[in-house]
DNA sequence: TTGACTCTACGATAAACGTAGTAGATACTA
DNA sequence: TAGTATCTACTACGTTTATCGTAGAGTCAA
């Protein structure tokens, strides 16, 4: 009942993000919100989308000529193994000392900060934990 | 001044944890040490290691017979662009999204909590920032 | 000193990736 | 309606990845 993902590359992950993050696109749309701000030809997505459909991971609706991708699974979905993978691999199985890289390597607003407080805050009275 | 590093796979990457946090290795020693359970051939490894080498990412010192690789990069020094890029291609440049999905996804233990608590107090006071 | 090991060097290979061109259908516009 | 723009489908292709086999050198013990 695991029914496990196919694991999407890295240029795949990005199309997924921006499908999640922006709902709904045509491959010009995805083309133009690319969080990397590399410059790629129009066939370039639209083989990516055509990748990731073929996974089964976005499906389209015809909308006149154009196709509307989305994605066809959820982002926690694609992400739990990507990250626990990456937390075994990269950081020990520590995710604490994923957590400090993120916070010393990128770069953090105060909101970010504040944000990612609450985040911590919140998880810990989700969960029950208390502070030893 | 940037002298930019050329970025390693996610195989590369996971060796060159096991050499950070191991240390000195030879190729049997980073063979037996992979976070991944995966069985692989010695000469994989070996491949890897001396891809690693090409990229400048790691040397060796021969010690009788064997090689026994260290890295020429610090973790942080690669790990910087790698977080980076993934925090912009995945989680729409917010680290604290990041920093949530990792917090939800990935098995955080008590201990491992309080760590995560100790680094965000501990950045807080480090970057002088203040809470609105 | 001859096997049995172990190591490196080198090459091979299959699959995945990222990229993009071209052809043909469709839609828009002057 | 003729011409232009845009879209998808399909194919291709060079690179990188991950993988490993084999050959030959070095080590060591019987």
């Amino acid at each position: 009942m695991k029914e496990n993902i196919q694991q999407p590359s890295n240029l795949e992950m990005q199309v997924l993000s921006v499908l999640w993050d922006n709902g709904p696109s045509t491959a010009r749309q995805v083309l133009e919100a690319m969080p990397d701000g590399k410059k790629r030809a129009y066939t370039t997505v639209l083989s990516v989308l055509q990748m990731l459909e073929k996974k089964t991971l976005v499906t389209h609706d015809a909308q006149g000529n154009a196709h509307v991708y989305k994605p066809c699974v959820s982002k926690r979905k694609v992400l739990r193994p990507y990250l626990r993978d990456m937390v075994r691999n990269v950081f020990g199985g520590s995710p604490s000392e994923a957590m400090q890289f993120l916070l010393q390597e990128t770069t953090v607003s105060d909101d970010e900060y504040n944000e990612i407080r609450k985040t911590v805050d919140e998880f810990n009275q989700q969960s029950g934990k208390k502070p030893k």
